[in-house]
DNA sequence: ATAATAGTGTCTCTCAGACACTATGAG
DNA sequence: CTCATAGTGTCTGAGAGACACTATTAT
């Protein structure tokens, strides 16, 4: 079969949709904006928006998340540009079931962010219109996303907890300079779980390239002064970190 | 920023190309397709198609599948519905730069497809425009698949391999009831390595769920008789499957 | 002093990798 | 017989989990 005839194919619009993962007060957070019109009119959902003519998709998504967030976006491979004020992101999945839009044929494309806490939300500048939610509560059957944002919620956070067990993602998460607490506590917040403090230091200390000491030491912890690391260059970690009770 | 405005947005056309992997005498293989029309006319390609009105994406996809190669696909959960005549089918990721198709504006939402070696291709019955490749060659500089679809063929080995680390999938590549041995030289032909068979029937016979015994014996690998399996109800495997040398 | 967090050392148990050895078929 | 594959047992070393213990700050 040929793959297709120009002359004939169904029109498509075609979208990007963000889940935006951070970590605050110990909790695994994602943005969320309160949509304005119909349909879903007055109920939260996932930033995002139309793909543009001759805009790639991964640009797309690198523009939404400007334009939500402020934060600039890097490629897994490459370090951040300006410290402290790059994200993480990549492609999640697709979502193209042919009722998921009441008006008419809408597929989009999911990315999936990890942000450092700084930022906050700056949609429009209203704080009534744009918030960081605790992703438990919105996985919670209260008050559901619209559309099918609920499910790509879920397999965004599904696709975060998997990929920090054997990848150092969770620095994502973390300011350019952080201590082992800190990262420990990402590891908990982001799995729901507590990982004791000992077999953490020496499991994340001892991987070759996983931290490089970044000099310092601070205190903002409280208690006996950490040091402080970067992210080192290892991006796969082996063997990964074992997630408790699976 | 609200999701869009349904009256202005560029239109798009949206297709599903499907990597089909199969072990075939000791090695990766993957079906493509000769196009035979502009562009890329007369190169080989992955087999795809349009996403018809109405259509979810994984219905096409699997619709693609059958008309390519008579499988039936079940869901990743779901247990095959015809034993030995299902494969297992999954979104792999999006592909949409802007000039990936010199004509229009195309997204594909490209899939995967694992099946046990059986059915020879019948797309137009016709030998010479479709075949089994070694992905081995289709992977080297000499003759490029069309489009990106050397990309997109080289992201589903790649999620192969990765995936039947820590699941179930490569039972996925067998026969419905098969050895060990055989698992095992899938695992060999997918990764490329030598294994220890004797690491490894220990390994796969002592991961409770992963086999049940299907209760006879065969000797069509030679040697001894093997008993026969068949996939057990575990998908997922913990402690993983380890690839060597990475 | 106490509380809090950082960091080290030590023990045990599981498991991967290496490999000797036995079992059972085909020729 | 030989050869091929199936399957079991045993040793060793790496590493995860549990937890005692010390170190260094704030209050």
């Amino acid at each position: 079969m040929s793959p297709y005839d120009p002359s004939a194919f169904p029109p498509f619009a075609v979208t990007v949709d963000l889940v935006v993962l951070t970590v605050r007060s110990h909790a695994l957070c994602t943005l969320i904006v309160r949509r304005g019109e119909q349909p879903y009119q007055g109920r939260w959902a996932l930033p995002g928006g139309f793909v543009r003519e001759g805009e790639d998709l991964g640009a797309a998504a690198a523009r939404e998340l400007v334009e939500e967030t402020g934060l600039r976006a890097h490629d897994p491979g490459d370090p951040p540009p300006l410290p402290g004020n790059g994200a993480h992101l990549e492609q999640l999945a697709t979502y193209g079931a042919p009722a998921r839009d009441p008006r008419m044929r809408v597929v989009s494309v999911a990315h999936l962010a990890l942000a450092p806490d700084l930022p906050a939300p700056r949609a429009g500048g209203d704080a009534n219109s744009a918030r960081w939610a605790p992703v438990e509560e919105l996985l919670g059957e209260a008050e559901p996303l619209a559309f099918d944002h609920g499910q790509i919620l879920a397999d965004g956070v599904e696709r975060a907890r998997s990929k920090i067990e054997y990848s150092s993602l969770a620095t994502a998460f973390c300011p350019p300079e952080f201590t082992v607490g800190e990262l420990r506590r990402v590891y908990e917040a982001v799995w729901g779980v507590a990982l004791d403090p000992r077999n953490f230091h020496r499991k994340v200390t001892g991987t070759p390239g996983f931290l490089v000491p970044a000099g310092g030491t601070t205190t903002r912890q409280g208690g006996r002064p950490a040091q402080l690391f970067r992210a080192g260059g290892a991006t796969l970690l082996n063997p990964p970190m074992l997630r408790p009770e699976v």
